[in-house]
DNA sequence: TTAATAAAAGATAAAAAAATCCTTTATTAA
DNA sequence: TTAATAAAGGATTTTTTTATCTTTTATTAA
């Protein structure tokens, strides 16, 4: 047994994270909170590096810098390189919401699609879930378009909701 | 190229299962259209073998059986070995709901757990998207508690709703 | 009792997703 | 102009999920 407490941090956090895929994928999870944060930042006027993004969000360095990656490719943030560069999101983005962060990230599998996998979504061949899951799949619209990513920043900001666990179950 | 008709088939429905997972995994996906169907199956007193289910739902028969197992042992389905053997349900199981089976084959992360990777989902330390994610999840909860398997069955049955493509798109 | 049948179990293999590592390119401040 | 900085890109590794193959066990009908 390995007592070493980074191994142990890590390995708490790697277990916290086993089968936790409701309903997005890990990448889009850490996407959508990326994105928040970025705009915190850009808020106060402040680029943000990779570094500091994957620390803030509970995320994997590399993998999170992959991911910002994929969101400036699709004009969802900003980035601007070396010295003082970093990540950041101005009026040009103001329209994106989460969804389209998502669709960058996972493709619209959750927005279009069988839920149960038949090779088309359509009332004249339902599954027997279809006419439940059109109905969920309005709510993940609505969920995922009604706020501004903006004004989700702002509510992390005021401390109304949280991009991390403050309760103190990992960091004591 | 290879242009065996039967690779192409299974080409053809490979890729339609690309990236197709909302919500719910390919296994849980198998494991609710396999228990519909053998709950169809055995509303007309007839046992059924694990080819069969893989066939009729077209999922691959080895990969359905393992899902079938997993079910038996949580009590979802019954099952008999041997000739004329097979998985059925019956009284003893029309308690059970499909949240009962996503829940015996992907835990249930789909239920509780914050949707974007938090250590654990509360009204205290919400995420950004918490309140939402708990409306989101009432829908998911009532599409998979409201109406009794038995009855989705009857429904295919009727042909109200199908586990499989009849509009032609993969078999022409 | 035996041959056939079908589920259960176990072991592997293949594919996809998540994560890491290393090199290159752009930028800027000294 | 140069050294330091930080994103971009590419390649690889690890883990998880999906899928297949083989052997064993139970059952039953002949
Ligand atoms: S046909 Fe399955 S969700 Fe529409
Ligand atoms: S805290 Fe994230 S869904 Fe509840």
């Amino acid at each position: 047994m390995n007592f070493d407490p980074a191994f142990l941090l890590n390995e708490v956090t790697r277990i916290s994270r086993i089968k936790s895929s409701f309903m997005f994928s890990q990448a889009s999870k850490y996407a959508i909170k990326s994105v928040i944060y970025v705009w915190t930042k850009s808020l106060e006027d402040r680029k943000v590096g990779a570094k500091e993004i994957g620390a803030e969000i509970e995320a994997p360095e590399a993998f999170t810098a992959k991911i910002l990656q994929q969101l400036v490719r699709a004009k969802i943030i900003g980035s601007q390189k070396g010295p003082n560069g970093g990540f950041y999101a101005d009026e040009s983005h103001s329209k994106i919401t989460l969804k389209d962060v998502v669709r960058a990230i996972d493709g619209d599998h959750l927005f279009s699609g069988c839920g149960l996998g038949l090779p088309k979504c359509s009332e004249k061949n339902p599954c027997p879930l279809h006419f439940e899951i059109v109905k969920v799949r309005k709510g993940i619209d609505s969920m995922l378009t009604t706020k501004s990513i903006r004004l989700l920043a702002v509510e992390v900001i005021k401390g109304e909701t949280q991009l991390t666990d403050l309760t103190g179950s990992v960091e004591s």
